[in-house]
DNA sequence: GCTTGACCTTCCAGTAACGGGAAGGTTCAT
DNA sequence: ATGAACCTTCCCGTTACTGGAAGGTCAAGC
């Protein structure tokens, strides 16, 4: 498929599909008349930079994650090494998002109705730490 | 307190809470010697936008999400209007860290000790999507 | 077959969100 | 009073894109 398509399908912009080219994450072939042509898989790990890229992982940390499914010479404890500290980042991610959300939550259904005098967000954000 | 305590309090570089000055985030008090000084309601903001940038979120969301601390005079409605439509994307993020967490959990527990042939880490990662 | 519009290509320049490091002022302990 | 450890501004570099120009390709309709 033509990176239009595989735009629409993983949500990440064309530009950006080809800037992730440039640098080496994906490498689609290429059509006689010079266009990129992309296949089911391409759009699977397209899809996953774009969720994993929004979820505050840096494209280095994507670049390794993606290796550990593509890499597939690499030591198996290496594999695991990588994916149980991600695993740690990601807990403490989730938890930090549940804490932020309960934090959203009472600022709507506290502070409802009329002007807030006093809305402790940032404190409520801070005592969780 | 200065820059350097409010930087290991808050776990940001000296840096980046001079950068969200230059942009407007922060203001923090100036001494005579014209060192930046900072209160424990800084710390608590600095704090804040640690956590929400490293989840993904924009400086300009983390600013939006600020301000419905900061702006007393901003009418509730918008506070709720602003605040639940974070809600959703939070509870995207949630999930699908979730997601993520189960495959890398998979690739660690599933593929133990050896080479993994064909572990299925994309095709798990895209099928919830 | 020829145009037209929607694709695609490369390339170059700009932006956002920092980070490194120079050049120099301040503070504090020895 | 001198060195270490802070702090200041300024400027340049990097990462991860984004926009736009200039031009090639393709499928549909006349």
């Amino acid at each position: 498929m033509n990176i239009g398509e595989a735009s629409g399908r993983s949500g990440l912009p064309a530009k950006t599909i080809r800037y992730y080219e440039d640098i080496g994450l994906i490498r689609p072939d290429r059509g006689g008349n010079g266009y990129r042509d992309y296949g089911d898989d391409d759009v699977h790990k397209l899809r996953f930079l774009h969720r994993s890229r929004s979820l505050g992982f840096s494209v280095d940390e994507c670049r390794q994650l993606l290796a550990l499914y593509e890499d597939k010479s690499r030591a198996s404890a290496d594999v695991k090494d990588i994916a149980s500290s991600k695993l740690t980042e990601i807990d403490r991610k989730i938890r930090e998002l549940t804490e932020l959300r309960r934090t959203l939550e009472y600022l709507v259904h506290a502070c409802h109705g009329n002007a807030r005098p006093d809305c402790p967000i940032l404190e409520e954000l801070s005592e969780h730490t």
